[in-house]
RNA sequence: CGGGGCGUAGCGCAGCCUGGUAGCGCAUCUGCUUUGGGAGCAGAGGGUCGCAGGUUCGAAUCCUGCCGCCCCGACCA
């Protein structure tokens, strides 16, 4: 991609909307364009980096067995009249009335409307387990949106739901999301601690939240330091070994870990070392859920069992935003520069900037690379604009692509480019015919 | 919803107190010179001063009402 075909507003000053770091960066970068309060136009920039986190947490539930739909964003209130949510849920709900007054709802949630469709079209314990996920745009009419995408109003997030003939499946089935979790956020760069959690709205009895630590983080959090020595890396698990799934669940639920709301204070001090206990911020990016019959029963939702007997559905629900994670990756990646994107979700992996735009030996060298990367299948950003070479290193460091190549006369007198690593600045001369396979070498790593 | 603040050019702001018909920096456009960490010179374009009413010869400025946005608190992916 060319630079100068792209669509990348950055913004030369900070607007003054934004506080936290991850917002104002997004706001800088041209990712997201505030259109009212806690709602947002995701420009290409940020577009990019939505998607591929989308794409992650798809694989991870994909593996994980479970099954992508779609369901739609509006609602009938009478769905809602049915679990008794429609009154419960308050002012968060955006209701709406269409042109024959029928009462609808903007989504945020969808427990109701999936389990009415598995009440309609799954009538044997034959047809279970069964795990329905959807990555769709949500509302809650929060009182006070803020930190841009992290507390929107309309955000995306993917929503899965369980249905199991037993308790003990449905368990199974929580117990697969927990570790389907650890890996995405692992597959994203991310430490995502989980904690037990309040139920909320959605209800039920068994809840884990997961949090990545950041000093914006709008909770507070308890745990063990014990949790920065676990191997966070995507671990190979066989889903359907409900001994192995378990097993992974408890090791990362033996070791303390709490949000205020659930924080014990002397249980704290009691079961960790005095050395080991870290409090800090974190920002909720996943919240799960078992809630055995809560909304199957009014909702209809049974099968015929082995004995002949109806029994209604175990569920559970498992919510991760996925807009909320472009920030608080930003949140947890970056520096005075800028952003550093963890290259799995980076919206190009490489960029190439060109010191000396109109200059034949150093345009024929970028064009060159920039076609041999895209022929590699690596994501490039190539800056081929006239800017002067201060505002392209500044840009480049602020959109915190993983990889920058830098090419100049200087370099090309010696046949190099100059490959620089975002993360610690760590630069390298590679000769020019080799930087390609040199980097698409580094990002298979 | 309670408390605080803001709305003037694409962005950041001044002007408002003390009314006289809008200004600065950056950005944008043109030209020339520059070119390895946000260049220089010369010129140019761009504003319903959030909206509505009122006071006045005259309102960005004073008064009233409304709208929007941000920040702090109680709730949440």
């Amino acid at each position: 991609m060319r630079l100068s075909r792209f669509f990348l507003p950055v913004l030369r000053e900070d607007p003054k909307e934004a506080e936290i770091v991850s917002h104002r960066l997004m706001l800088r970068t041209g990712m997201i364009r505030q259109e009212a309060a806690g709602i947002y136009s995701w420009l290409p920039l940020g577009f990019r980096v939505l998607k591929k986190i989308e794409a992650i947490v798809r694989r991870e539930m994909d593996r994980a067995g479970a099954l992508e739909m779609l369901m739609p964003t509006l609602q009938p209130a009478e769905l809602w009249q049915r679990s008794g949510r429609y009154d419960d849920y308050g002012k968060e709900m955006l209701r709406i009335s269409d042109r024959h007054e029928r009462d609808l709802l903007y989504g945020p949630t969808n427990e109701e409307m999936v389990t009415d469709i598995v009440a309609r079209f799954v009538q044997s314990y034959k047809q279970l387990p069964l795990n329905l996920y959807h990555i769709q745009w949500k509302f809650r009419d929060e009182i006070r949106p803020r930190f841009g995408v992290m507390r929107g109003r309309e955000f995306l997030m993917k929503d899965a739901y369980s249905f199991d003939l037993t308790r003990e499946d449905g368990e199974h089935a929580y117990n697969r999301m927990f570790v389907a979790y650890l890996r995405t956020y692992a597959a994203m760069g991310l430490k995502a601690i989980p904690m037990r959690a309040e139920t909320g709205p959605i209800g039920g009895n068994l809840s884990h939240e997961f949090l990545i630590l950041a000093d914006t983080g709008e909770s507070q959090v308890y745990f063990d330091a014990a949790f920065h020595e676990k191997d966070w890396r995507s671990f190979s698990i066989d889903y359907d070994d409900r001994a192995a799934v378990a097993k992974v669940v408890e090791e990362f639920t033996t070791m303390y870990a709490a949000t205020e709301e659930m924080h014990d204070a002397a249980r704290f001090e009691q079961e960790v070392p005095e050395e080991r206990r870290v409090s800090g911020r974190g920002i909720e990016v996943g919240h799960i859920f078992f809630f055995g019959d809560k909304y199957t029963k009014p909702l209809g939702a049974k099968v015929l069992g082995p004995d002949g007997r109806e029994v209604y559905l175990q569920s559970g629900s498992y919510g991760i935003g996925v807009s909320r994670l472009a920030g608080a990756i930003i949140e947890a990646s970056h520096d005075d520069a800028g952003i550093i994107w963890p290259q799995p979700v980076a919206p190009f992996d490489v960029g190439v900037i060109n010191l000396r735009q109109g200059d034949a030996a150093c345009d024929a060298a970028c064009e060159k690379l920039h076609t041999e990367l895209e022929n590699a299948g690596v994501e490039v950003l190539y800056d081929d604009t006239a800017d002067r070479a201060g505002e392209k290193f500044t840009r480049m460091d602020l959109i915190g692509l993983p990889w920058q190549v830098i090419i100049g006369p200087r370099g090309l007198k010696e046949g190099v480019a100059e490959v620089k690593r975002r993360a610690d600045g760590a630069r390298e001369n590679v000769p020019l015919e080799q930087v390609a396979e040199w980097l698409r070498q580094r990002l298979q790593a």
